[in-house]
DNA sequence: CCAGTTGTTGAATGAACGTTTAATTAACAT
DNA sequence: ATGTTAATTAAACGTTCATTCAACAACTGG
């Protein structure tokens, strides 16, 4: 059947992504563990034994669901284009960035937050991310500071660590609230936040 | 057998804690979904029939197993006594007692964590947690600024947030580190993380 | 010392799990 | 058209799951 028949490779990727997003949505709902291939098939309106036609098993799934996506790209660019714009707007900026690609990436994230807790390989990889966007925002803050906009004794790390580590909780707790409520959180942070923290750096 | 025999009470008692806690550790390392009844059964050194015994469900264990602790009661005894205290030192207190709570309750938070991603009877209740405590600081510093100790226009809410919220993060990244490492994450934070806010809400 | 309560076992239950496999359908190349 | 390949199904596999239950052991109160 089918006037306009879809060539066949391309149906094939299209399934792959649509078990994918099905599978991460499941997954961040109910856990590694608490989905079941069957809730994942029935997701995606197909068989069990199709799953097994693109994937190897339900942890491969699993780690194809997030290996793929990183939040590194977006700071890159932030940093990247920072150069002449006053330290305030950066970092509004970057915390403003950073909420809404949690948000964005709900599922993902909060997937990862719950599987990182007793997936050690997960753990790892995360780990590592964290570690190289800190070594970005680290190296960033500190020509500022030796541009003189942030006092020389400053912790800039700490300054940094402070404001992200403020939004992956704020995200944890509020991060399924209505747009509403979610963006008055936001707000809060990007300017009281970002004022303290601009504040004790600068003074 | 056994020439000092436990009373029949008291030794149910310690029966149902032993579960309790062999529970919330199976819990907190594979999850809800992950954590089978005849894996705490064998953890304890019973066999299942004896966790219905106890406890109606899995569900209802689980439940049982976070519902009795709580943070708050620290934290109201670090501000009761925080009379006449330099706010740094009030400051830096919270947020030592508040990671070592994590870290010494490190299974219930985990498990908390994970859980509340997909439980939202869980959420709720630990959002009231948060708000019930979130309420506590508020008031304290509100006090400290009509002292003067806090510039007038100083969010304090937001302040208390970024230290709490941050605390969390790097429980969640770094509880599971060696003691070494654990304790110099959190000193870095209690030092230079506390002066920075300190600075940004007293200049 | 006995009756009754209660902690504990071990086996059994049906349902759900991840995975496999043979068969079927539909698109492709020739 | 035809034979080949790949997408897809439906049914089964053995295992593990949460939960139940009848039986037994051990303590308790009288």
């Amino acid at each position: 059947m089918s006037l306009a028949t879809v060539p066949r490779r391309q149906h094939a990727e299209e399934r792959r992504e649509q078990i994918l997003e099905a599978a991460l949505r499941i997954f961040s709902e109910k856990g590694y563990a608490g989905a079941s291939i069957r809730d994942i098939a029935r997701e995606v309106g197909v068989t069990e034994g199709l799953l097994y036609h693109y994937f190897e098993s339900k942890e491969q799934l699993m780690h194809s669901c997030w290996k793929e996506r990183s939040w590194h790209a977006h700071l890159e660019r932030i940093l990247a284009g920072a150069d002449g714009v006053p330290l305030a707007d950066v970092l509004r900026d970057m915390v403003r960035d950073f909420l809404e690609t949690l948000r964005t990436n709900g599922p993902t994230v909060r997937m990862c937050v719950a599987e990182m807790q007793r997936n050690s390989e997960m753990a790892a990889e995360h780990l590592k991310r964290i570690e190289a966007s800190s070594k970005l925002i680290d190296d960033f803050l500190f020509s500022r500071q030796k541009a003189g906009e942030i006092r020389a004794g400053a912790e800039v790390g700490m300054a940094a660590g402070l404001l992200l580590g403020c939004a992956q909780s704020l995200f944890l707790i509020w991060g399924r609230s209505e747009d509403e409520e979610w963006d008055r959180k936001v707000s809060g942070l990007v300017e009281n936040g970002v004022e303290i923290i601009l504040m004790g750096i600068t003074a």
